[in-house]
DNA sequence: ATGATATTGAAAATCATTTTCAATTATAAA
DNA sequence: TTTATAATTGAAAATGATTTTCAATATCAT
């Protein structure tokens, strides 16, 4: 998917194209879920099988940095990725597969407003993540 | 602050009163931010020098569990509790004193019916956190 | 092709959390 | 109040996840 496009990213920011940074990308490009590290690790093994779990903490960590990619908080934990969106987005999970949506839209300003005047807080941003079943699951 | 009552579910679950829990509960009851483990360990120590970080992490255990507190989930990491909430509630973090507040108010039913609509999901749940600036700091 | 240096995986180190265990303590019963 | 029982404790060990170290290897500009 946007595989090609990661790799052409990582290289412009002076990363080597390896073997291992490949599958690692590729893996998690064309999730539509968020894996772990380790689950990255045991699905990018198929096609480097001498991939070091080390080296995909280190990938994940660059692929963070350049917001290729972005963490996903749930009750289960908060070690998963999956492909960012672009800009400020907000999350769809689905309770049974897995699967996760990003999307944006219409936003909730009017709320946050009123919430503002409520509080007495100015509220720079918002984190908004929907959980219940995908079209498939439901 | 909710002291009392916390202590008083404790006991009427069938969990003794020590001198270990007073401490924990007091500092974690008081607090106006989340806090994690080691803090809560550090803040209680003050009052029950003996405490083991091991019966802290035992005793936010079971305060989960009786919904006395909630986890808190940040950018910076996910192991801080605070006082939970009644109910469905949204959070607003301070991003300079970590001040925590909750609150419910309207909903934001409708944003998320269209959102349900577009996408296809049966929605179920949400969290939603807003960051900024409280009223002292701003 | 060559060389500078970024990247690698294995092993060791670190850090947070959980488990084990024997001693202590809260509480209910006597 | 004393006693008996089971819950609770902290220390130490075990576990699990992540990070660091390091020598060998691979990438890429030249
Ligand atoms: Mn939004
Ligand atoms: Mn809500
Ligand atoms: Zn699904
Ligand atoms: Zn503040």
């Amino acid at each position: 998917m946007a595989t090609k496009s990661w790799l052409t990213q990582l290289q412009d920011n002076g990363y080597r194209l390896t073997g291992a940074r490949r599958a690692i990308v590729e893996i998690i490009a064309d999730s539509r879920r968020a894996l772990t590290p380790v689950e990255v690790y045991d699905a990018a093994r198929d096609q480097y099988p001498a991939l070091g779990l080390v080296t995909v903490y280190r990938t994940l960590e660059k692929l963070e940095e350049l917001g290729l990619i972005q963490r996903v908080h749930q009750p289960k934990g908060c070690q998963a990725f999956i492909t960012a969106g672009k800009g400020h987005q907000h999350l769809l999970l689905c309770n049974k597969c897995g699967r996760t949506t990003l999307f944006d839209g219409d936003d909730i300003d009017q709320f946050i407003k009123s919430v503002a005047k409520k509080t007495g807080y100015r509220i720079t941003e918002h984190w908004l993540q929907l959980f219940g079943l995908c079209e498939d699951c439901k």
